[in-house]
DNA sequence: GTCTATAGCAGGATAGAC
DNA sequence: GTCTATCCTGCTATAGAC
């Protein structure tokens, strides 16, 4: 197959994300990758230099992405709560998000091991939570009424704003083949909770 | 060593457990079991019967100590929302958690791959989900008030209430030492966070 | 119940032809 | 840029002695 190198070497990320996805990044082998390219192995460590950098690659460019994203984002809404605006731009979110829930859920993986190297899900965390921090700016309930510190801040936006969200983006389609249900009514139901849950702080007059 | 065939059973779970959630379960091999019990390879094959064998028999220890655990819970409390006594009791759940912290951790990697196989988490989470509804059955705020459907309560539950605790309890020690904090405070922090963000809604009375 | 030894294969990675 | 061939290590799992 002749498509040239780029092609080839996009070819090869888009497989590994896959079997990454599929099997956890040591349950996919290079092997089964160039098989599902149809090229040989060997060809892999042309355009690699071993299988953690293809990880790595993938991580940077979901990184990448998300921040050109979020650098693009709506800007902030001034001054008055509108719970509306907010449930359409987390949509909005959400539906970026999950173009890119199989190297997320790789994300997710690789963030629970307990040896530590870099972590790439605190590193779109911090990026993420930055940014809403800066739409949330002009708002009243800006880090809501209450957060004794810094680092409360942190904890709440992480692990009641950030995790829900991409938990939710990576499971959504083993939920949806659990409970066999529709995965946009679910998206909906997924949205009314995050906005009793953690949007309710953000904006103490939106829907309760 | 001879320490009788139990004895060396525990110590390959227990060896196992920890691995699995320093590596991942592909990531962790069967040889390094071995080397970390002190016995030799062939020995983890007379104890179980494959390397699945011995996860699956950490899931299935886990989720009977959860059980056991849930049934000898505290009692419904009858009527008046307390939200010092529903903090006091979430604080004791992530304590009986933190002691399975590495295989909870396992068990969230293996629920991310999307390959399907059966899915422990979500087992788990049906467990407390159920008895979460029985410790609230008392209350008014039971299934709170507006949740439109049997539905919209369980997703709520889930991304918002189990998924939370549990990513929490996984990722604590990753957490204190990323940004170099104490755990205990950590805890405190996190139990605001999910009283303003989850409780609040089982409990409108609750701080805010 | 524990060990030694080894089968048998798949893994990551490299060298070199084309 | 792609393929063939191959190295070597490490893997899961089994057989059989003690």
């Amino acid at each position: 197959m002749r498509t040239g190198g780029n092609e080839t070497k996009k070819k090869i990320l888009a497989a590994a994300e896959e079997l990454f996805a599929e099997k956890g990044f040591d349950g996919a082998s290079v092997g089964m990758i160039a098989d599902a390219v149809g090229i040989n192995k060997g060809l892999i460590y042309y355009h690699f230099k071993n299988k953690d950098d293809i990880l790595v690659s993938l991580f940077a460019a979901v990184i990448d992405e998300l921040s050109e994203h979020l650098k693009n984002g709506p800007a902030p809404h001034g001054g008055a709560a509108d719970g509306a605006a907010v449930r359409d731009k987390l949509r909005q979110e959400i539906r970026f998000l999950e173009k890119r829930k199989r190297i997320l859920s790789v994300m997710l993986m690789e963030a629970f091991k307990r040896e530590d190297k870099e972590n790439f899900l605190l590193k779109c965390a911090e990026m993420s939570m930055k940014q809403e921090d800066e739409y949330f700016a002009g708002s009243r309930a800006h880090k809501f009424s209450g957060a004794a510190s810094e680092q409360e801040y942190l904890v709440f936006e992480f692990f009641t704003g950030f995790i829900p969200v991409i938990t939710f983006v990576a499971m959504k389609d083993k939920w949806t083949r659990y409970y066999n249900c529709d995965g946009d009514e679910l998206l909906e139901r997924f949205l009314d909770s995050f906005e009793k849950a953690h949007l309710t702080v953000h904006e103490p007059k939106a829907v309760r």
